[in-house]
DNA sequence: TGAAGCCCAAAAGTACTACTTATTCAAGAG
DNA sequence: CTCTTGAATAAGTAGTACTTTTGGGCTTCA
């Protein structure tokens, strides 16, 4: 993803906006940005399209490009997702993302013991089991882990949930690499893997919600306050004369 | 947001390969692309770079541009939504982004609950009531409501939620568009949504959270079947040879 | 006959230059 | 003091020339 000049340019500029490096309201040029950064304008020109995409900036003739303040972000754009993670906000950001993934997966749970095929409940009790086998290797529990969550995603029947597969994948690495997990994963979590895949399997919708939204509220509560940076600024529009 | 050549060349591009008109797979070429747009290298590059970044297609060299798979698409981007909307898969869009919807709102109550200034609280109620006061006005009635849920969105003091403002305002625009609606709002809908704004205000989480998910459930009971277009299709990585 | 390696052509990637267009700001006219 | 006009600026567009990667075919040798 990071090959080609265009892509270079695009992760030196993306974590320099994202962590507030050029803050909201800068304006850069591209003749700049050719000078600083050694390309051509061809290459410059298809970086800021590219940001411009993610409404992390706005150009404008006789301006120049200036940075959009954070509500207009596509954060849900993956890499600006990463770009935050690599930024000061990483906490904010793991935050915001628990608290999405608390949100869908008791419902995406729900639907995927509607929805889900035979094979796919059948898989998600034997990963459901092997996470039990693998409590004692917190990286192989990490992996069976993801797994699990990835599978029942894709098994909701809505690719907007499947999509989310990321998401939840980053939270868990987050949690584990930065020793916000128990040294031994709670047997009650795999308790309530396992009821989930059960109730999925039986096609029974309201348990595997019930199920689901025990584990992701028990995230939840360890889970750090918000940082009070809320920018309430309005969201940027071009005005139209 | 449409505006200069790549913009337009983008609308043109976009809407066909989401649309299905160009198939995953399909392999595009830039010169064609410049013959039959009739635009210059520059531009047409520009737009393909913007098309890649939303994981819609791949370049490589010597083979072309492909046309991805829709696992890889990224979903969340407000044009690929705005796209998908105006092709054939609009019926089962609305579909996903309701359930998406259905998920993250009641959640969303509950933080605001817990986090709401005194000030959202009580515009809330004040939306809530006006939303009483203008039942027999559908047009009215619906702004009223796309404010409440978007002020609700930004009040859950996560800004993921808050981004997912537009995609309710769309789903329900096309619910009274496709008069989907009673020709009367639901009473108890406007009920539940004072009482939402009540649990706010008195900042009791479980309360706006029940509340909220009164709301959403009635909305997905008719919500129609899955289209099972599901394509299987796992997604595609370059190779590395 | 088949496998390995080499070469060529095709298509994207990059650079550079010239020109066009929109827009802001300031100067000047009323 | 306001409105108009014009000039300067920076992005937008076009076109060309060249580089780099890579897939596929062709040759060569075992």
């Amino acid at each position: 993803m990071t090959t080609g000049k265009p892509g270079e340019l695009l992760d030196d500029l993306g974590p320099a906006i994202v962590s507030g490096k050029y803050p909201p309201g800068t304006v850069l040029r591209t003749e700049e940005l050719e000078r600083a950064f050694r390309v051509s304008r061809t290459v410059a020109r298809e970086a800021l399209r590219v940001l411009e995409s993610m409404c992390l900036v706005a150009t404008r003739r006789r301006v120049g490009i200036t940075v959009l303040p954070r509500p207009n972000w596509n954060l849900y754009d993956p890499r600006v997702i990463e770009w935050r993670l690599a930024g000061p906000d990483r906490a904010e950001q793991l935050r915001t993302l628990t608290e999405l993934r608390a949100g869908t997966e008791p419902i995406a749970a729900s639907f995927a013991a509607a929805r889900a095929t035979p094979d796919q409940a059948g898989q998600l009790t034997a990963i459901a089991v092997r996470l039990r086998t693998t409590s004692h290797d917190l990286d192989a529990f990490l992996e069976h882990d993801i797994a699990f969550h990835r599978l029942l995603l894709a098994a909701s029947g809505n690719d907007m949930f499947t999509q989310l597969g990321d998401v939840v994948a980053t939270v868990l690495r987050g949690r584990t690499h930065h020793h916000l997990m128990p040294e031994v994963p709670n047997p009650e979590a795999v308790r309530l893997h396992i009821e989930v895949a059960e109730a999925i399997t039986a096609g029974d919708p309201p348990r595997a919600e019930a199920a689901m939204r025990a584990i992701v509220s028990e995230v939840l509560h360890d889970l750090p306050d918000p940082h009070d940076s809320q920018d309430p600024a309005t969201r940027w529009t071009p005005r139209h004369p």
